[in-house]
DNA sequence: TCTATTGGTTAGTTATAACTAACCGTTAGC
DNA sequence: GCTAACGGTTAGTTATAACTAACCAATAGA
């Protein structure tokens, strides 16, 4: 049993990172972990919109939460960027090995 | 100088690749060049829309193209991948890093 | 207890992008 | 030249998702 089907797999995840906005976000929290109302402060939207993306970054495991107080700190989760990375490693690796393959044997 | 701000990098290059149906493109050509319509025949969608993707993923480089008579092969451009791999494994390293500092100075 | 702070949720709006149908241009082969 | 094959483009439709405003719940501090 290779892979829960109905779990996303980091290719569908990456959709998750590619938005600009959650994007910012996740890079803001590489630097350390932070709340919501702060995250919102430094970007061009209001917080339910930071809640939302986050809620959506946690939901693809990108990132954790715990509360402290009324507090909720965010912080990123390194395996799971690890895992797309990983994924456009392997398509980096197969489209280089075909590339090879198809300079060695000249023609058809 | 170091980037030309309009020349969109390979974060934003990334929303491109994440895309389902860009994706399955994509990794069909990871196997080897194909034309428009073979990749057309395999996937649920139309020719036109294929054609779509293939602009917007040559248009961000991923893809290069060769006229073959009346037939346009498509082809993957591994650089690119490994650029988008290279950004996302530089927000890996960053997190890491600022996890590992604050494991060594305990707190605050 | 009362108030302020913090943040998650929902409803509703809007912009975007993925898609098809229809059309047009180009090359191959006869 | 004529026809078929191949594929890019455009107009128009539709589904989605990003966003704000308004609301509600929970905790901290007095």
């Amino acid at each position: 049993m290779p892979r829960k089907s109905s779990a996303p797999d980091a290719a569908e995840r990456m959709a998750v990172l590619a938005d600009p906005m959650r994007r910012a976000i996740f890079e803001m929290l590489t630097e350390g972990p932070r709340a919501v109302g702060d995250i919102a402060e430094k970007l061009p939207v209001t917080r339910p919109a930071v809640s939302q993306h986050l809620k959506a970054l946690g939901e693809a495991g990108f990132v954790t939460h715990e509360a402290v107080g009324t507090r909720n700190l965010y912080r990123v989760e390194p395996a799971r960027i690890a895992e797309v990375r990983d994924y456009l490693d392997r398509l980096w690796q197969k489209a280089l090995l075909n590339l090879k393959r198809r300079a060695e044997k000249p023609h058809q």
